[in-house]
DNA sequence: GCGGCTCTATGGTTGGACCACAAGATGATG
DNA sequence: CATCATCTTGTGGTCCAACCATAGAGCCGC
């Protein structure tokens, strides 16, 4: 066993016994190295991959920013590996429509009434309301009010994934603004059909709104000119490549 | 920017730009270092993060074998960072049983009949009909069946996410068989669902054979005990803990 | 030919050194 | 006494030089 290995192995057993938690911080490097009897450096290629995984979060200096505190950000690897597995052209951005479609179709299916992340939702919805709003704030506050969305359902995974997803969704639908008729037109329907699926979810029909949010990211797709999220994706893949 | 990021983005331009793909192998690390003008510690770090994604494998010596090789397994970051956020009990177990539920069920849906992970899925069944298979070997082969059918739809997303959880499932499907009235009994249910989903599939019947599914993983958990998913998160939970 | 040897290049690991940073302790100064 | 500058301490961030372990490649003696 390689020696950081060493290192993730006692963290994951301090977490999973309860000596280490969410907010308390890691002993400091050269602790670690002397306790478990490894080098420093390698300490730090361990707490490097707990970075990368969301686990731990390091700040130099002293006071409250300082040292490695152990957070719990599920979305950091999901997030991350997507952007580089992406770039390998080994994961179709097809897929990542497909697996959107199904999991907001689902959250929404399963919102909670009782959620905040709906009364999120409902503030993201007011501020794309506003008359002069640029096509870039509209499509980013779009993917933040789908996160929102998302988030009702009260499954972390599953709005975890959403989350992530949304990241490599921003890239092309920016892109596919260009490919539209008429934005301002676009625009329009997108609103109107956001404030349907809030209302659905609201007025609890929770069916309803699971077809109104496929209804509504298919219909995107197709306005832009593709037949499917399949065909999208392998647009998308083309122009990137 | 951190030394090491300087050597991820490096990384992730390479593989973007198509100069670096799956296959190949990165530069030596002293020649990485050299380039970037960094330390050798760094693109160490770096590279430890790139194994924690799955993007790259090393090895040491000469030969096939050595080096540090591009790959690309998506499931790595998702199986390592679920297992520890897990362990942080940020992640409830009733999530994943959820969401195992939603992405298998969509996967037998939409399998393609021409996929090989049937035939994959066919061996699985008939390993599992040997008559005097133990328990843990039955459970063994259920989970990797399980992860067949989910390849058969083709979304590398999802059936690397189902991939991921089924180690998780794993963990606590062996904790549930104490709390079964009669195993063989069980067994023998589950074989006989096994082949009806299975038959489902193969007849191009995927609205029933996603209904199986769901009826298939909720049925287990209502034998063993517990009335709905959310109650067995639950229950493992205060189990392991 | 063939077995064993050295050579070489790879990643794996280590200890030590130094830097940048930020809070807290200290002390000079008005 | 209050205030501000300075020093101290402890943190992560970086780098270097050296060494180890491995395993193929090539050489050499037989």
């Amino acid at each position: 066993m390689k020696a950081h290995q060493i290192v993730l192995q006692w963290v994951e057993r301090e977490i999973a016994g309860g000596r280490l938690e969410i907010g308390q911080r890691l002993p400091a490097e050269r602790a670690i190295a002397q306790q478990l009897e490894v080098s420093r450096t390698s300490v730090r290629e361990a707490i490097r991959v707990l970075e990368a995984m969301g686990m731990v979060r390091s700040g130099v200096g002293s006071g409250p920013d300082a040292g490695t505190l152990i957070t719990a950000d599920p979305s950091a690897p999901f997030t991350s590996a997507m952007r580089l597995h992406l770039a390998t052209s080994h994961l179709p951005a097809a897929d990542i429509v497909q697996t959107r479609v199904l999991l907001e179709s689902w959250a929404v299916e399963h919102a909670k009434l009782s959620s905040p992340s709906l009364d999120s939702a409902l503030a993201l919805l007011e501020a794309m309301d506003v008359p002069d709003i640029s096509a870039e704030r509209f499509l980013e506050l779009d993917a933040e009010f789908h996160v929102a969305l998302s988030q009702a359902a009260g499954n972390i995974l599953i709005s975890t994934m959403m989350g992530s997803l949304r990241d490599s969704i921003g890239h092309y639908t920016l892109d596919m603004i260009s490919n539209l008729p008429d934005w301002s037109a676009t625009a329009a329907r997108l609103r109107s059909e956001h404030h349907g699926i809030y209302d659905a979810i609201r007025t609890a029909s929770p069916s309803l709104a699971s077809e109104l949010v496929v209804a509504h990211i298919e219909g995107y797709y197709r306005e832009a000119g593709f037949s499917s999220p399949e065909q999208a994706g392998a647009e998308i893949i083309e122009r990137t490549s």
